[in-house]
DNA sequence: ATGCCCGAGTCGCTCGGA
């Protein structure tokens, strides 16, 4: 079973993106970031030909997370961080699929850095890693994915020259990080690969794609009874050279059946 | 110290992204 992760940067100008990803690659349980869309703006018919069923919480502009299975139906867990400083934007989604827990999270930003963003990616670290230990603590089988925004060590960042001062890598993010770590998950793709270079994420800028400067802040965080489970990881990288790619390539774990 | 390249909405500009 493939669980994979994907910030799409916008559903409806990258709707023909996704559908050609889910034909090619046919993962069974996709969580989504960025929709950029409303709820009501959500490709349910698209989605559903594509063989998929889906949960959704959208969010105007900004924001937006969604949880798709191949012919399985996703039932909703919930749609909002406990807690969450700001439950106006959607950046959490939980459901039950498969027979996992399936976390879908899009964590904020935080730049600039110091300031309100930043001390507000803090809090919501904070709420999010109380609620990973309730996670734990039920015994299920859990998978804590999306875009996390946070670039665990200088080995997942292709040079940090110009990146000392952003949210992404402080020291108190990171610490989060670790600490969400610490509790008992494990970041699945380092520890599959630990002595590999893996990106998730290449920037607009300065042709960062063409010349391999990328980021990985995308991750899949596994509850301890799924690490023996876990078979193989990956990043489905052609999807970001494709013409009008999302910023982010999708993000993948492979799981023997439970 | 800042912009670069994008999507979306307020629409020909600003804002947020990372």
């Amino acid at each position: 079973m493939r669980i994979a992760t994907y910030n799409i940067n916008g559903i409806r100008s990258r709707l023909p993106n996704l559908l050609d990803w889910l034909a090619r690659e046919a993962p069974d349980i996709v969580c989504l970031q960025e929709l950029k869309a409303e709820s009501s703006a959500f490709p349910v018919k698209d989605i559903d030909q594509a063989g998929y069923q889906a949960v959704w919480h959208g969010q105007k502009a900004w924001n937006g997370v969604a949880i798709l299975a191949r012919d399985a139906e996703p039932l909703e867990i919930r749609r909002v961080l406990p807690e969450d400083p700001d439950p106006s934007q959607s950046r959490y989604l939980e459901a039950a699929v498969q027979g996992l827990v399936v976390g879908c999270l899009y964590l904020p930003n935080g730049n600039p850095q110091p300031g309100p963003r930043f001390a507000y990616k803090l809090e919501w670290m904070e709420r999010l890693r109380s609620h990973a230990q309730t996670l734990l603590d039920t015994g299920h089988p859990v998978v804590l994915a999306g875009d996390f925004n946070v670039i665990p060590t200088d080995f997942d960042i292709y040079n940090t020259r110009s990146w000392k001062k952003d949210a992404l890598l402080q020291p108190e993010t990171r610490a989060q990080f670790q600490a969400l770590l610490a509790q008992g998950w494990t970041d699945s793709l380092r520890y599959l690969y630990p002595e590999e270079r893996i990106f998730t994420f290449w920037d607009y800028f300065r042709h960062h794609w063409e010349s391999d400067s990328g980021l990985r802040i995308d991750h899949l965080l596994i509850s301890p009874d799924l690490v023996p489970r876990l078979r193989d990881a990956g990043v489905d990288r052609w999807v970001r050279g494709e013409p009008k790619a999302s910023d982010h390539a999708p993000t993948w774990i492979e799981l023997d059946a439970g």
